[in-house]
DNA sequence: ATCCTGAAGAGAACCGGTTTTCCACCTTAC
DNA sequence: GTAAGGTGGAAAACCGGTTCTCTTCAGGAT
């Protein structure tokens, strides 16, 4: 686009600069009588460059007052880093994501990336082409998926040629990857079972998700190891999507199966919420009838009919943990899987009591 | 970084290529034969190029076999464009924004761009500089602002010099900005009263937002003016923020100071679920006692105890709108500003009934 | 006077594209 | 036989940075 701008043409003569809409690197320098790469080693600090103390200060005077701001493409075109991430979530309608983006976009800007969040449903593709050119186009640096599916096209790419695009997994693992950032679900659902059981729950029944995502797979298994380990009956068990509809409909199968469950576990906040209704429309009252519990603590549990009792998972702490292991891996170029550290808890309110027939 | 990569070099004495992180330009046209002027004219599909069919056969094929992705930083320094833009929300964690975040971005994917979405909050600015730098620095061709607050530096900003910064207010409108994307939330407003009316009530409060936000007074405003065009007492008014607290407060402060009301309209959904928490805290069964109608229509409304009845608004549409309007900004380098068509309905769930001393 | 040294900065190549200009060659017409 | 005109493609400038190498000049030592 040579549109013949000839910066600064009218400017040698009145020696005031012409109106830009931006300022380059060259405007900068011609304006405090250095060239260009002095002025480039002295914006980014450079140790090496022997400068006069007032030369720098000119120069970044100068800078300031013409609103000097670096033009990413070309930066990103010289130093092949764009300074972006992109983040893939699978349902941006979910309050769970908006936690971990939260806290990635936090951490992303502290390490002097931005973040670029797209939304990668199995049905709405990125395209002719998937999210992985971002990173072949240079657009972004690496990618935090936090929508695997196994078998998906991208996760299928990733797989076959790890090295050539950094990414990390975040929430939803991928076994074998070596880049798993997640979180302790296995341990968080034993401690649900352990709640549950010390209220005296013995008939309990779990909501539980997709059996192809991991962390269904996760939930599930510490759901079924502890209550199995306490020697109580872990085959309440049916599937359902990660969202209200499907905790509804699998807490309905639930209480039309298992007329006697005293106690349901959600796997996520969403079945929750299904559960809740589920049980209203089964005529029964939370907690005195049915106690509910679910995962990840979001700022609505609060506000249910009753306030919903949760365990809570550090999900900002997890969009932390996979920006910094995306940094780490582009530094030292070898992907590393982190486990975050499990501060997972109980969130006591009001959903979960003593079973109405206790028999202690 | 001059890593001294000299592409190809093994290359060329093996006629293999040799294994790079991507294939530039260059390599697809050394590998078919001619300059990568021409490569760029075919990839482009340069109308004013003649050339022969085969010749571009050939070189397409080289592309696809390479699989050659253009390096979006050169791209965007040749024809000082990028194809992204920024989209700024106040608050990740609110689906509201998640419906409009939504339909934008399936729509810029659309036309041909990406979203970068951005959290832009009061309490956590951009850094040392704000988002307006997004564009000045050339990440992103213009900004979607769903985030304006009066007052705030990137408002302010982006109104001294509006000419150098492509930019629409989504959602949250600035006056006088003639940017704005909006839907009809005075008619809204109005459209929530009539159906209250119209079910028999006549003691209606509101819970309203934040005076400085335009949707909140909007949405007063069509309140109001319809509350008194039907000869009703407008004048129960709380305010409070739009989240599930502030409606808890605000519609708490509402039956405390008006007994009598026998309906609630909230401001948000947010509040509307608030609402519902402090008429179980008043001992109101909702509809019976109370009626509660809510704004915008969520997904979990079903799954509310009761569920809950909205005014419905476009919201997607509303994304989609302002990155046609920002698209067509960039082609006309003159704003506008769209009222999406007002298709806003009452979905009715559970939350309202008529009057339970309904004087018909 | 000359040589050396270090400080301060100039100059140029390069990153990977896009776009304008120019040129060689082949036809066709005269 | 040659000029005109069209075809097909080559060459080079440019976008705005970064970084490596080279030059100049002053001051001190010899």
């Amino acid at each position: 686009m040579r549109t013949s701008t000839t910066p600064g043409a009218s400017a040698e003569e009145t020696g005031s600069p012409v109106v830009r809409g931006r300022a380059r690197l060259i405007d900068v320098a011609e304006r405090s009588g250095v060239t260009k790469s002095i002025v480039s080693r002295i914006m980014n600090d450079d140790e090496t460059l022997r400068i006069r103390p007032e030369t720098r200060d000119r120069v970044k005077a100068v800078a300031e007052e013409l609103g000097y701001r670096p033009h990413a493409g070309a930066r990103a075109l010289s130093v092949s880093r764009t300074g972006a991430f992109a983040l893939l979530i699978p349902d941006l309608t979910n309050s769970v994501y908006a936690a971990i983006m939260r806290g990635a976009f936090r951490r992303a800007r502290e390490r002097g990336y931005f973040l670029l969040i797209a939304e990668d449903t199995p049905e709405s593709p990125a395209g002719p082409d998937d999210y992985a050119d971002l990173v072949v186009s240079g657009r972004v640096d690496g990618l935090l998926v936090a929508s695997a599916r196994p078998g998906s096209p991208l996760v299928e790419r990733l797989m076959d040629d790890p090295g050539s695009i950094a990414h990390v997994y975040v929430n939803r693992e991928v076994e074998g990857s070596g880049r798993n950032i997640g979180l302790d679900m296995y341990g968080a659902s034993a401690l649900a079972v352990d709640y549950l059981a010390g209220r005296g729950h013995a008939d309990i029944g779990i909501t539980a998700g997709p059996v192809d995502l991991h962390p269904a797979r996760s939930r599930l298994a510490g759901f079924v190891d502890r209550m199995t380990e306490k020697g109580l009956d872990a085959s309440r068990i049916e599937h359902g999507d990660f969202t209200e509809r499907g905790g509804f409909d699998a807490a309905t199968a639930l209480l039309q199966a298992h007329p006697q469950l005293t106690a349901i576990y959600a796997s996520t906040f969403g079945q929750a919420v299904g559960a809740l209704k589920a049980a209203r429309q089964h005529g029964l009252r939370v907690p005195e009838d049915l106690s509910v519990i679910g995962y990840d603590d979001l700022a609505v549990a609060d506000y249910l009919d009753p306030p919903l009792t949760t365990v809570a998972m550090p999900l900002d702490a997890l969009g932390v943990a996979a920006v910094d292991a995306l940094v780490e891996q582009l530094a030292t170029q070898t992907p590393t899987g982190v486990r975050v550290p499990d501060d997972c808890r109980i969130v006591e309110r009001e959903s979960v009591a003593a079973p109405r027939a206790s028999v202690r």
